[in-house]
DNA sequence: ATATTTGTATGTTTTCTAACACATTTTATA
DNA sequence: TATAAAATGTGTTAGAAAACATACAAATAT
């Protein structure tokens, strides 16, 4: 599932944690059972169908979570940054990996066994109503995207596409560059479009001087007017 | 919020109830703390945008849930049947309704108070799971159902719509007639189309003898032929 | 250094579906 | 029951986006 690393016994420490509502024990039992591995960019972290086998943290790297479509069209149903948990939806529900994972730079992840999760999970409910929330808005995300994605035409889904990655990721220090460099593919297979169109409305937006280009740097340059464009539909 | 009747006491005691993992004195706890209410069919049990005052347990008739799309297209994001929740995401999520709801048919629902609720689940974990369990087999469903409406041909989707009909509601007596009834607007808004597309495509089915219609009842004549369609896209 | 693959870019054609218009039927209601 | 209103059904048209074709640049492998 990728190459294993000596444990880290760190990332459920992190400051920003969500595990900080667990006691010391609860805690120190769920480091007891986890590893924690690395990905190269563009490998596969997990694989549509595959099971899981525990609750995967990201701790370093972006991630893109996406299903196989029709004809080899991949949707990209969430984008996931450090700290941040992946594949859970299966683990929840109890099911096969519904998406497939793949690291979009260098990523670490930490794998905390299903077991000790659950057994932790059943004395500590806190955790569980945390989880539980990440889910909703995860959820209402979902619900909201696929009104968007089928009724907004195609300007309308990429400006959509671009608020998505900046809500996600942010912008660099200039405070215009979005944070995350996608393949054009990509950008398309977010927005529900060919990636000979994502290229095609990229330059539009360019030309309109809504975004400037620069290999797979975007660079916002009129967040009121991209608004304007992704509400319009 | 509807017309509220005398509380019931023992729509929480159902044997097929989610509520049975609880401890008498826990059931006990919500059963003092519900109101239960009627719906008509065709009107709003509660409106997007409004704040939830509780959960929603439905235990008499159908609901749709749905989003208003653009240009007043609604898109239907889930439907529930008895003994289901309703308006749970936006309570977990600890946001205002992002979706609407409006029976299909005269129904029964009780509100269990938010406070009472919460209370429960801080000590009992065992519920939370179970909720966790059905909001993640939800977002499976949603995003499944993103992939399929925006990349499936409109057979494709109005087939597809019509598996999802059975799976949720089942069949008359006769195993073939889908145990809903629907406008075909609310077909159309299920199956990201136009109220005449849904008309139209509906007749090509029922042309190809894979369907038949009689009103709003839609008998299933040839179910593989139907999942072929949905298959293909 | 060169070859091969992958990603980016742009123009043209075809297909699909929404929009519109209108007739007819059914349902609600005064 | 009469009347209005809503729902259903069907044909036509226009517009949007996918499919296809092709060119070129950049990255990677040999």
């Amino acid at each position: 599932m990728g190459d294993y690393e000596l444990e880290c016994g760190l990332c459920l420490s992190d400051p920003d944690s969500i595990f900080n509502v667990l006691s010391d024990e609860e805690k120190e039992h769920l480091i007891r059972n986890h590893t924690c591995a690395n990905f190269k960019k563009g490998h596969f972290i997990y694989g549509e169908g595959e099971k899981p086998s525990g609750l995967l943290y990201l701790t370093k790297g972006k991630v893109k979570i996406f299903k196989d479509g029709i004809g080899g069209r991949d949707q990209i149903v969430r984008l996931a940054k450090p700290l941040g948990f992946i594949g859970y939806r299966a683990l929840f529900a109890d099911e096969n990996y519904s998406a497939s994972a793949v690291a979009l730079e260098d990523a670490s992840i930490c794998i905390i066994d299903k077991e000790a999760l659950f057994t932790v999970l059943q004395g500590n409910s806190a955790l569980s109503l945390r989880l539980m929330q990440s889910m909703a808005l995860e959820l209402g995300l979902s619900n909201t995207r696929t009104v968007s994605l089928t009724q907004k035409h195609i300007r309308g889904r990429l400006a959509e596409s671009l608020f998505f990655l900046i809500d996600t990721y942010g912008f660099e220090k200039d405070q215009q560059t979005i944070r995350v460099y996608l393949s054009r593919e990509d950008i398309a297979n977010l927005s529900n479009m060919t990636t000979s169109n994502a290229i095609r409305t990229l330059s539009m937006f360019a030309s309109e001087a809504v975004i400037s280009l620069n290999g797979r740097k975007i660079r916002v340059l009129d967040q009121t007017k991209l608004k304007r464009i992704s509400e319009l539909g």
